[in-house]
RNA sequence: GCGGCUGUAGCUCAGCUGGUAGUAGCGCCAGAUUGUGAUUCUGGAAGUCACGGGUUCGAACCCCGUCAGCCGCCCCA
């Protein structure tokens, strides 16, 4: 038998119902925004990752789907989507459009990770990116985008959490600085800590371990260490979030794990999650353009949701079901059924037809189904030219016409 | 990539210290005579007990391996 790759899954309805409200929110709330859905391909050049998100990242130096093309190219599935957006701006040349591009995805991502809660091989991300302006009013606008969404999804009890990373000229000091303070404790930390001390300093910040977090605490904070650029970027963005009445906390140990963030940096996260409690990450990258080949400087910020991880935490919702749940009775009937369905069905009536059946074995399909109606149709009918109009829930019946079919349906009785 | 737990009908699970699977619940299908569902009653189908080895007279049960799922680590959405 064949089963779904590990790591994989199959969405089956009705969980595809809620699926589909999320997107629909979603695309909502970034035509509000004025954003504009961009699709680009899942399959990209291997090096494009390499060079944007970073050739040291996890992400890059083994969770990647990177396979050989027959011509000798090296591709692999996409295992975010800004740099491909990225690619697409510089190779479409977006810079010279009017304006700040302001751009959404929705789509699958793909990472080799050992699948656990909330986390699969192929994952699906909502996320957007604006391109194009370094000002800090579009980091708030964007970061109130994203709770806006999250709200209006449902999500209820999430922390929005944000941080400034410094830029190429403040976070270097900030490293060396967190070096030095690292050195006469580092082997009082956990064995991991210990290794990040030596390969990647600012991870030592984002340590679980409890018996940790005394010492951590006592390490410098990056805000401590924002340039003269940085720290007013980042005091503005705070201000601007402030105005709107957005709750956030500010956690200057939030380290993200792709090279090319800078300045702002923010995550969702939720409790009913798991280890994975991360719904939303993102950030400023305004290097990132120029590190993939763009001549024109072109500043970003973006974000993306965990799909899958915010499905897991919204409501559980119905699908829909038939309106008109037709039981036609012989051959004559089944035929003026299917003129009936798709007549019904162009004036937006979701219309079943039970071909074939005995009308006991129709009507517990239209239950079944939570049909609001099922209508009859056998040799009565027809001489009649009339229908039979069941109401299933109040059990009661009437001989309607066609008309007052779909004005009795019409008007949700 | 590393660790822990789990793997019996479509689903949720029983199955005693190893003797070769359950009238279990839900679901599914059919029937309770004529053109009426959801309630009730009756009947039925469906499992190579994840897979492959081993121990044993005999394994769903014990041992080893593989695979899958879940949970955690790493990291991230």
């Amino acid at each position: 038998m064949f089963r779904a790759v590990k790591g994989t899954r199959d969405l089956l309805p009705p969980d595809t119902a809620v699926w589909n409200r999320v997107e629909r929110i979603a695309r909502e709330v970034f035509r509000a925004y004025n954003y504009h859905e961009i699709r680009t391909p899942i399959l990209e050049e291997e090096q494009l990752f390499a060079r944007g998100v970073g050739a040291d990242t996890d992400i890059v130096s083994k969770e990647m789907y990177a396979f050989e093309d027959r011509d000798g190219s090296r591709l692999v599935l996409r295992p975010e989507n800004t740099a491909s957006v990225i690619r697409a701006y510089i190779e479409h040349r977006l810079d010279q459009r009017p304006g700040v591009q302001k751009l959404y995805y929705i789509g699958p991502m793909f990472r080799r990770e050992r699948p656990q809660k909330g986390r699969y091989r192929q994952f699906f991300q909502i996320g957007a990116e604006a391109i194009g302006s370094e000002s800090p009013f579009v980091d708030a606008e964007v970061i109130e985008m994203v709770s806006e969404m999250l709200t209006r999804t449902g999500l209820g009890g999430f922390t929005l959490l944000i941080n400034s990373v410094g830029c190429q000229n403040c976070r270097p000091q900030f490293v060396e600085k967190l070096r030095a303070a690292l050195k006469p404790v580092a082997a009082q930390l956990c064995v991991d800590c210990q290794r990040r001390a030596e390969t990647n300093p600012l991870r030592v910040l984002d340590c679980k371990v409890p018996e940790d977090q005394p010492l951590i605490e006592q390490l410098p904070s990056i805000l401590d260490s924002l340039c003269e650029i940085c720290a007013p970027h980042f005091e503005q963005v705070m201000m601007y979030l402030a105005d709107r009445g957005i709750p956030f906390e500010v956690k200057p140990r939030l380290v993200r794990g792709l090279d090319y963030y800078m300045r702002t940096t923010f995550e969702v996260t939720h409790g009913d999650l798991g280890a994975q409690n991360s719904v939303l990450g993102g950030g400023r990258y305004d290097g990132l353009a120029e590190s993939l080949g763009s001549s024109v400087h072109s500043p970003g910020i973006g974000f993306s949701i965990g799909e899958d991880r915010l499905v897991m935490t919204v409501a559980r919702g119905e699908d829909s079901a038939p309106d008109v749940f037709i039981a036609p009775l012989g051959e004559a009937a089944l035929r003026h059924a299917g003129v009936l369905a798709r007549d019904l069905r162009r004036v937006g009536v979701t219309v079943e037809v039970a071909a074939n059946l005995k009308l006991k074995r129709a009507m517990e399909l239209a239950n079944k189904a939570a049909a609001r109606y099922a209508l009859i149709l056998g040799d009565d009918e027809i001489a009649a030219g009339v229908y039979t109009l069941k109401n299933m829930r109040s059990t009661e019946q009437h001989r309607v016409t066609r008309e007052q079919i779909i004005e009795t349906i019409g008007n949700g009785n």
